[in-house]
DNA sequence: GTCTACATGTCGCTC
DNA sequence: GAGCGACGTGTAGAC
């Protein structure tokens, strides 16, 4: 069962003790507060003073959220070192979330605090994720047929040169057959990988046709046109369909994200 | 100022009261609960129960965090429409974010609360983002004798088939420069890009000699074996020193986010 | 570590 | 709104 504490407008000397003591306890912290916030590292960006809400996590990760949108306006991953200081100059609560790879810092100054929230959540709850583009690519490789062909399946993520194939299937008359799996629409960029990968194929075996096939619920009007330009095929998947074929679905628990 | 309201574990019957004022108000809430989620839209999945902060935000964004990851397990963007009921055979608090296009529903049942805090949050601050590879491309396209030659400008962005090339130059030998912007190290894709480019240009003008040159502040080894095979060229850019260029940064206000 | 490709990617721009 | 390219993308897997 959660513990949790609530701090109501703490001043900023004992935020300070409160969140160290909850960082060193490595309990998650929640702070609704006045602050600025600057980012350094890939790239910078500044955010002037305005009320938001700071989560920092049992592992280190920060987020600060603005009263609207839902991406954090700033963040750090997991990986960070969070320092808490006072600064007597500015009057300010300073609280620095470092990462050294790639070396970035995210520096935010509170001058006002409404609340703090200390908490002890227990979640071992496992996330199930159904139906990836990779469950999509085994079911089809278990089932070619559902392309609409006798097909026979040859490999699995075939290794290219300038990448992997998908699938990699033969025909009834003996023709190799390069498949590219959406799980989404089908864009120009999906054909222009499908045909990456045919003539990279050709380039080794030029004596076979090799057929190259889109797989996807559906596809763009710009991707049809190029795929015709091509001589490439779309088979339309049915994903709700395919589902029914997933036996057992991945399974990620919680002790998979504490490395 | 924000106006901070703090429900310590208040009854699931409350709990139903408290959140459906608060978003008739538009306030921000965050729900501290044992809850389960599921998902379905583009994807569908499944969390078990475990104890989590639920945020929604005063334009409808959703947001379930677990006690670890930067990221939430699952969300709804800010164009959800949010649903709360009590499920009195389950004996939970049921609530849904629903968004019409794509058709997707985060549905979160809450079977024991801890906290639930309504806040007003005044931020109005303004977002700067340093230096973007537009700023880049912008300084450079002013400035281009900061590659190291004498260059004339003849077009930014400039349309090719298979996409857009960051700067087109001419050199002093009346030579095609074609130079591809990373803000970042260069990878093999850079190259790759940059490749594309020149190739496109060279079907439809192939009387005159094309340079192509990678703007960088690093390069990756195998990066660099491409560039050499490809005879492409590199030239180092130093962020650091273009930030000085700058005229004004790029500003967007909290007013941008509220449509 | 770099390279590759997927993601409920998200975001911003053009048509 | 669809299509498309960039992102502090993040993430996972292979070499």
């Amino acid at each position: 069962m959660a513990k949790v504490i609530v701090h109501e407008e703490p001043s900023l000397e004992e935020a300070k003790k409160i969140v160290k003591n909850a960082l060193s306890k490595k309990k998650n912290i929640y702070i609704l507060a006045n602050c600025s916030v600057d980012y350094f590292g890939r790239s910078s960006s500044h955010l002037e003073f305005g009320e938001r809400l700071i989560i920092i996590k049992s592992d280190g990760a920060l987020l600060i959220h603005r009263p609207v949108g839902h991406s954090p306006v700033n963040w750090q991953p997991e990986t960070s070192y969070i320092d808490v200081s006072y600064d007597s100059e500015e009057e300010v609560l300073v609280m620095k979330a470092l990462r050294t790879r790639p070396r970035e810092v995210v520096t935010i100054k509170l001058d006002n605090i409404f609340l703090i929230v200390e908490a002890e959540l227990y979640d071992s709850g496992a996330f199930y994720m159904h139906i990836s583009e990779k469950e999509i690519r085994d079911i089809l490789a278990a089932n070619p047929e559902i392309l609409g062909e006798k097909f026979t399946t040859i490999d699995i993520e075939k290794k290219v040169e300038p990448g992997f194939i998908d699938l990699y299937l033969r025909d009834e008359k003996g023709n190799v057959v390069v498949v590219e799996i959406k799980r989404l629409t089908a864009r120009v960029d999906a054909i222009r990988q499908l045909k990456k990968y045919i003539n990279s194929l050709k380039s080794h075996m030029r004596t076979e046709r090799i057929r190259g096939i889109i797989a996807a619920p559906s596809i763009t009007k710009k991707a049809q046109e190029l795929l015709l330009k091509e001589k490439l095929e779309f088979k339309q998947i049915n994903i709700e369909a395919l589902s029914k074929y997933v036996g057992k679905t991945e399974k990620r628990s919680l002790f998979d994200y504490l490395k």
